[in-house]
DNA sequence: GCCGAACCGGACGGGGTGTTCCATGTGAAC
DNA sequence: GTTCACATGGAACACCCCGTCCGGTTCGGC
């Protein structure tokens, strides 16, 4: 089963976070409380973000622009600027910053469902009966996912320690991995002595796998995960891997 | 607009590229030539560079800017401006840029050194009886580099096609790989479904590994090769792995 | 010590980014 | 249909960076 995915990019805008991102801090959850209408006019950040309840018009917006930072963020990784979000989407940039104040909210908010997605793999790792084809089921998927979405890596890694609902995400995805991965040492399927952290830098060395296209990076991602559960696995099978791929670093050997 | 192609993209100072990157190209290697005293004046990047005949100051200046950019770059990264370099090396930019026209320049130039460790360490496990034995400590050493200086890894995969001296050297390291690899598998130490892009995305994907410190990144990227190996080898032996290392995405999980 | 060439760094114009202000437009409740 | 709070986009702010020009400084041969 295949979840829909994107992609990811490395480094940065950890230094670009704006100074308001504290501000953003404080302010609750926009919850489902009705009758909260704060009575403050815009600039700076009036509420955070209203929950569903917006003009239809301001809805429409606020899902073109989601729709569009997902997609741009995943062909091009995070560094892209609000502006060109902003342009992308047909609309000014206050409009942007109104719906999402902080360049880092925007960026959360675009990869909530991915990071669900994320944890739903490693449950559905957890359902299976043999722990150990359910690891390593979730395992390549996941690196795949990160293989596909540039952008999403590096809001997984580079991982914004303000977005608190991002990293309760990942808390609670790495809190089922380390289940999972209990079983399946329990089952012998998984080497005793790997341990959680190593299945993260597992996935952690496959972001920095980098290939000419979307579709090279996914070949050689999941290559890369065969070769890595040999390394965990009990009883490696030996079977065939898949197929190797040519690097971009490569090309100077010719 | 299509970019010019090659490497895996990925952002980082490929937008960064100055348009001098071209006239630079052209230039000889400075070399030994004695009396070329090209009298043009300043401005617009007169001679490529001098070789190693500036006026005292000018050399010293030189040395400190090298000294100072291949510190910044092992610690921060590639993507340090021009700027902070210069700060850093008490220079005007001005000085900076008469020395090195490009970014590019300047990187090639910070990393030579290291780039011809990088060949030197391969050449070494080639000279080993063991084959074996030097390719794993051939990976190892490599691998650890990378971890402890984050710009050269980002020079090394981002890897300008422009600095030709450089892709040279990288070329010259993985026909080197590549025969230490064909040793290995023929000594039976290496498996035989292995091939040289393995070994290169086993590096590639070392350089995806972040820690809070370098002690840590030396440490975790020490563990993920020793995996590695564990995967790649005809007859892993099974002994104990270096110690695990707690990753900064673990935090959240306390 | 002189003097010219080599060298220096501050400052400039052009461009980009994250973010906010404000005058204008518009959905929707009455 | 009127009304008004909400929504909008262009312009603007403050900052940073790039690569270059220019007037002043310093080296080093004479």
């Amino acid at each position: 089963m295949e979840h829909p995915v994107r992609f990811g990019e490395t480094s940065v805008m950890t230094e670009q976070l704006s100074p308001a991102s504290l501000a953003s801090q404080g302010a609750e959850h926009p919850g489902e409380h009705p009758g909260e209408h704060p009575g403050e006019h815009q600039g700076a950040h009036p509420a955070p973000l209203p929950a569903h309840e917006l003009r239809s018009d301001a809805r429409d917006n606020r899902d073109r622009i989601l729709q569009v930072a997902r997609k741009v963020f995943a062909e091009k990784g995070i560094d892209v600027s609000m502006r060109e979000v902003a342009r992308r989407a047909e609309v000014g940039p206050a409009t942007l910053y109104r719906r999402f104040p902080t360049k880092e909210a925007l960026v959360t908010e675009a990869f909530r469902e991915q990071m669900a997605i994320c944890t739903a793999i490693v449950d559905d790792g957890l359902a299976d009966p043999d722990p150990w084809r359910g690891l390593s089921g979730a395992i390549e998927q996941v690196c795949v996912m990160h293989a596909q979405d540039r952008g999403f890596t590096a809001a997984f890694v580079s991982a914004f320690p303000q977005a608190v609902d991002f990293a309760q995400e990942r808390s609670r995805a790495l809190r089922s991995l380390a289940e999972l991965i209990r079983r399946a040492k329990e089952s012998g399927g998984l080497r005793r002595d790997v341990v959680l952290d190593d299945v993260v830098l597992l996935i952690m060395a496959n972001s920095g796998i980098r290939a000419t296209s979307r579709q090279a990076a996914v070949a050689a991602s999941r290559r890369f995960v065969a070769l890595q559960l040999r390394s965990i696995s009990a009883r490696p099978d030996d079977g065939p891997l898949p197929p190797a791929v040519r690097l971009p670093l490569m090309a100077a050997i010719h």
